[in-house]
RNA sequence: GGCGGCGUACCCAAGUGGUUAAGGGAGCAGUCUGCAAAACUGCCAUUCAGCGGUUCAAAUCCGCUCGCCGCCUCCA
């Protein structure tokens, strides 16, 4: 089966192929402006398109993929104002602080991470080219991009200039021959950020940084371009109009995706609400793979609603995820050879179709259940595994199990190679959770031994009243054939 | 006003023309347990917002109605 990629530009589904008909592919990805910390929509956008990276390398292309920092911009030398500091180490701050959310969220880093102040040279070479285009003017140290030369103007919103035009919201400035057109160069204003250019010091506009950052990094036209549903208009379609309007060539880039929201508790993150998220208070909160499981469990395409729980039931799926990996190792093996998958399993069909990653982590799920289910009847009939030296040749049988349990076991750890969830070990995944708690596991265990001793006694109501302590402090006991072990409270209330 | 999207069980969410409508969470029952918890197993949508139409066949295509949302201004 093809890959088949949902491309806002012609608003259809299409088969995949690259540019280059070969196995190469450029694709760039919209990052954040850096001005404050980044919040859970950033990091869907981050998740999503970290995913479909990896899918296109897994599918053996060789993806050259940049994702850019806008670090100058109003947001930030406005914010940099507010707090006394100078814009380039406010920006750079926040960068360090993005680069570090990645890394907890196990984000892959793309291969080319440009930033517009490093790019300035290109700017002012694609304002220029604009201008002697006649795309371009100057106007009192600005340059404005004339949106109404390029026929094709709005062809990826399905904006139409006049009726653009009819309910413009944008400032009107005395400087724009038309309101719509937008600065690729600002001329500065005092105490600004500004660099030398053609038309005295000033700085990009929006939208330059990216079409100049994707020409110098990438090429003339690229594969893929990606980023949030709410960059299709204006920065998407500016990016367009200017990039192909000094290339010449047209598409500027092939396919374009763009992300869906995350919605707070069926409202849209804003700071007015006050509803804002940020990506480091979340996983204070849980477990970085629970959160990769949320974001990855609707289509990236959609909404998606984040309330207090969602975070949680990943949580919940992903324990009975490890657990039953658990039970593999522990019942069945430990020396599984992961055979190499055939093509046309479910995970491939599903990430296929336009990346639907909900309906890969279904098919885990299937076979979650089938591995379970096969593991109960193999014990049921007898098939039961010992260890590999007591028994070198099983039983055809307990063979068979084997077989199947390995192939679901590969199953999920090709999904996890592009998912970038489902891939610990259970050990790494449980002894993570053990650290998310406010107890300190040497009490915990003082709890456990003290509880112990008075079961042995034969006194529940004081075992029961130690367990119940600890259970709202956030911590569970389990008593199991080789004692008791605990973890941080699962299910909620 | 213009453009686009969505409405699938208690909640979340796949499926977009053809076997019994994935999966997760919650709930209930069973196994286990001192009792629990966890785990596992089983159960949980004759039906896909509503109404018409196309078709041998529709949750899936078309039309209308109702409801919700995004973009059009900075925003992932």
């Amino acid at each position: 089966m093809t890959l088949k990629i949902y491309n806002s530009l012609t608003r259809k589904k299409e088969d995949f192929s690259p540019i280059g008909n070969g196995k190469d592919v450029l694709m760039y990805v919209c990052g954040p402006t850096v001005y404050a910390l980044s919040h859970i929509g950033h990091a869907r956008s981050a998740v999503a398109f970290d995913v479909i990276y990896r899918y296109l390398s897994h599918k053996g292309y060789k993806v050259k993929y940049a994702r850019n920092y806008t670090d100058v911009d109003d947001k930030i030398i406005n914010r940099a104002s507010e707090e006394g500091v100078d814009a380039k180490e406010l920006a750079e701050r926040y960068i360090r602080a993005f680069d570090a959310d990645m890394d907890a969220l196990g984000v892959a880093v793309p291969d080319v991470r440009p930033k517009a102040t490093e790019t300035i040279g290109k700017i002012i070479e694609l304002t220029q080219s604009l201008i002697a285009k006649k795309y371009a003017y100057q106007s009192n140290g600005d340059v404005f991009y004339s949106v109404r030369l390029k026929k094709d103007y709005g062809k990826l919103s399905g904006k139409n200039i006049d009726e653009l035009e009819a309910g413009a919201r944008v400032d009107v400035n005395e400087d724009k021959l038309d309101p719509l057109d937008f600065a690729l160069w600002k001329a500065a204003k005092p105490g600004e950020p500004a660099w030398d250019s053609p038309w005295g010091p000033g700085r990009p506009g929006w939208h330059v940084e990216c079409s100049a950052m994707c020409l110098s990094h990438l090429g003339d036209a690229i594969d893929i371009h990606g980023g949030g549903r709410d960059l299709i208009f204006p920065h998407h379609e500016n990016e367009i109009a200017q990039s192909e309007a000094a290339t010449g060539k047209t598409p500027f880039a092939k396919y374009w995706l763009h992300n869906g929201f995350v919605n707070v508790a069926k409202e849209k993150m804003s700071k007015s609400v006050g509803n804002v998220l940020n990506i480091r208070d979340v996983l204070q909160a849980h477990d970085k793979e629970a959160v990769r499981l949320f974001l990855l469990g609707s289509h990236y395409r959609s909404p998606l609603d984040y309330t207090k729980d969602s975070i949680k039931e990943a949580e919940a799926a992903l324990e009975r995820f490890y657990k039953t990996i658990q039970r593999i190792e522990e019942e069945w093996t430990a020396d599984i050879i992961v055979p190499a998958l055939q093509r046309g399993n479910a995970v491939i069909d599903a990430m296929d179709d336009d990346f639907n990653t909900a309906g890969v982590i279904g098919a885990v799920f299937k076979e979650i259940n089938r591995a379970n289910k096969l593991m109960d009847e193999a014990t049921d009939s007898g098939y039961k595994r010992q260890p590999a030296t007591v028994l070198p040749s099983p039983p055809r049988g307990e063979g068979r199990v084997r077989g199947k349990l390995e192939t679901i076991r590969a199953l999920c750890k090709e999904a996890s190679s592009f998912l970038g969830v489902f891939g610990s070990t259970p050990e790494e995944f449980f002894k993570r959770r053990k650290t998310q708690t406010d107890v300190s596991p040497e009490e915990i265990e003082r709890l456990i031994e003290e509880r112990n001793t008075a079961r042995r006694g034969k006194d529940f109501k004081k075992a029961d009243s130690i367990r119940t302590e600890l259970l709202e402090k956030g911590v569970a006991l389990e008593d199991t054939p080789k004692g008791t072990t605990w973890g941080v409270k699962r299910r909620f209330p």
